[in-house]
DNA sequence: TAGCAGTAATGGTCTAACCAATACCCTCAG
DNA sequence: CTGAGGGTATTGGTTAGACCATTACTGCTA
């Protein structure tokens, strides 16, 4: 009949609210929240309080603090960052290897092939041949990053028009470029032959050639995983190279 | 020459401090850290600052925090259910319907099938087989729920032996749960025959038949699909049955 | 006009205290 | 001897008020 008065954490009330108004549009990215001390008085709480819930809100993603005057608290663009750190997280924590991952990748990223042969847009095909011009370039002059070839995959993702399957395939790269990034691989990783591969590819979507795109992205994907897996334990690399 | 002496906030080291104990092993779940106070100590810090960093442990799902005696913060196994919410989160906070991320799901859990047809257990299909006919009596006593179903495919995901699949087919369940059960669409969503493709699909694996496996999952997945579809707007449901 | 110092706004931190929830222990009655 | 009860210590949750550090703007001065 008298159920509990308080519902636990107070600062949790306030990042609920905080959250209802983002998903109600109420407060959409870049709007400024009121200062800490305004904020206090609306609620009717303490300043250690809201700052409580201004820092669950901060480590969620879903607000950015700067300090100083004209600071405050900024709703930010959620963005598939977030769940690329998780994973990455998940991926120091766990019993879960960079193999593991680039293999979860290889999956996605050649699943989603029929999808991007049967929606790619002329549009599409422009950016993605731009991307590989870039990359072709910046090859020859010794300045292709891991980023670009991030770019790329991610282009190519975005091509099935899908936010949901674009999001991941980002989420998947983060965590890839940090493995990778500090494990010094970043320059020999990505040769002249991958990126005539990327080039193979643009011109299968074009043709709406989803047996060859795919057989591509295989081979593609493949080269990489196995850079990754020598990465991740050099002595199977040698192991296998010395049969 | 002389660098900055402070490297922005205080609470923000001890939380990448405490990061680095779980990394390295030094922390591991079901530890119970210090009490706040015993920590204040250690760090030199007040409480508040003490607090602060544990409410982005917290909200990073690092660490679980109880009240009372013999509460404190507890060091939790990290899971997939985190990415799962972020996934979610993006879902309500992006122009990203539960459309897109079933599509994506699709992709993921059909691209699988050879994984899991290739290295699917003994142990492996007794499991499945069990969850089978676990569904399949709750079906008759009208006790069938959505997690069950969630946690067959899960249980497929995990037969492919790669931590990193089965995470993020979880992940994929959470959200997928959470907008279908709030739309009380749970009950007629798995009928006998969903059941019954669930039975096949094992038959499938334990016969190593990938083409058939993907044939029952594809049927599967499109029905669950078009559920989905219809749930987030109906009235083009009505549309595609008025012509 | 350019540069510089002052100033106000804002987040970051500290102190000290009290409240609320919880588990343990000790006492006392049966 | 055993069970129930309350007391108590531990721990997180919250408050108040203060001070510091950073930053952008403003207006003065050379």
């Amino acid at each position: 009949m008298f159920g509990p008065v308080s519902v636990g954490r107070i600062s949790e009330v306030i990042v609920e609210q905080m959250r209802l108004l983002m998903r109600e549009g109420k407060l959409v990215p870049g709007d400024r929240l009121p200062s800490e001390r305004s904020l206090c008085e609306r609620f009717g709480v303490s300043r250690v309080t809201v700052r409580e819930a201004l820092r669950v809100l901060e480590a969620s993603g879903l607000v950015e603090i700067r300090v100083g005057a004209r600071g405050g608290s900024f709703v930010t663009q959620p963005s598939s960052e977030r769940i690329g750190e998780g994973l990455a997280e998940l991926m120091t924590l766990t019993p879960m290897t960079a193999g593991n991952v680039t293999e979860a990748r290889m999956v996605f990223e050649l699943g989603i092939l029929p999808l991007v042969v049967e929606r790619a847009t002329e549009e599409d095909i422009a950016d993605l041949r731009a991307l590989v011009e870039q990359g072709l370039s910046a090859l020859d002059s010794g300045s292709y990053t891991m980023a670009m070839s991030a770019a790329f995959h991610v282009r190519v993702a975005s091509s099935t028009h899908n936010p949901a399957i674009e999001m991941l395939v980002q989420s998947f790269h983060g965590p890839m470029l940090m493995s990778l990034q500090q494990a010094r691989v970043a320059a020999p990783l990505m040769g002249h032959l991958g990126a005539q591969e990327h080039f193979q590819l643009v011109e299968a979507i074009e043709q709406r050639d989803v047996d060859r795109a795919r057989a591509i992205m295989t081979r593609h994907l493949q080269r990489t995983a196995a850079r990754v897996a020598e990465d991740q334990d050099p002595s199977l690399a040698n192991l296998e190279s010395g049969h």
